[in-house]
DNA sequence: CTCCTTGCAAATTGTTTGCATACCT
DNA sequence: AGGTATGCAAACAATTTGCAAGGAG
């Protein structure tokens, strides 16, 4: 049920720009949403749609997710870890607008998600306040875990 | 004076760890500190450091911005223009706290700062939460500047 | 039939690394 | 003196691009 949805979202999305609802795009669609809330790298959705499509080309799933992205059906992650992740979008989720960020460990590298919903008023507070139209966001903390800040130097 | 301070600063950081002063390391801090709110990349430290110090090397100012990143002396910043960029710490500044956050312009790109204090809460409540002890933190929101609205295709 | 897309391989580009030499302490 | 830091060039890795062939509308 909810699959169709988003892929009749892409479709419809495909065709208000002239573009084509192909195989791979709805294969690449398809692995983001079924991993819902990992972050995935290009290498990543590659791998997984390489199993129902061997002979797509990486660069193909480079030029997806960038696509798809600009259309708003996934969302961009950068973990600082050298290389760029993609999630499926917190506006296809449905259920509440789940805000979700991300708490980066300077010690141990470790990535500790952190659910807030703060950041709306301040949207809005934006918006108001300089005209700049907020579609979406990224938050980022860096510091040390619990288990790094015990195994002091 | 406070130009001082900070070589100070870092001087004692490096002692502590029995790292060495050397003439690079306290050009590369001066540049950045003398381009305090500019959000600069490695490439554009080197150019100017290398004015005072031709001889110096482009993987020397890398190796040294990592480092000055690692003890807290200067803030890193990515705004997904495909570089890393670097600017002197806020912690270093003085003044207030200085929360400074980034609106990308999804269309035309351009990086617009904003300034705000309400992480410092949020900063609270997770480590309460979570026993995470917040460092540092980055903020962007992505959307359409004003004058971006406009121009609707 | 006409463009948009794809796959492949080559090209880019920011950043890192190995190593012999030069420099702090 | 002894280990750290530097410069240079080569190595890397993620991402992009050119182009001819394939596929959607």
């Amino acid at each position: 049920m909810e699959q169709k949805k988003t892929e009749d979202l892409l479709k419809e999305k495909l065709k208000e720009k002239g573009l084509k609802v192909t195989h791979q795009r709805l294969q690449v669609l398809s692995v983001l949403e079924q991993n819902s809330g990992v972050h995935m790298t290009a290498e990543d959705v590659y791998e997984l749609v390489s199993q129902e499509c061997p002979e797509i080309g990486l660069a193909t799933v480079y030029r997806t997710l960038q696509l798809l992205w600009e259309i708003q059906l996934v969302d961009r992650i950068n973990l600082d870890d050298g290389c760029v992740r993609y999630e499926i979008g917190h506006l296809i989720k449905g259920d509440a607008k789940h805000n979700h960020h991300h708490l980066i460990c300077r010690a141990c590298g470790r990535v500790i998600p952190f659910a807030d919903d703060l950041l709306d008023d301040l949207e809005h507070h934006i918006e108001e306040a300089t005209g700049f139209h907020v579609l979406d966001h990224e938050l980022k903390f860096y510091g040390l875990c619990r288990e790094c800040r015990g195994k002091k130097a």
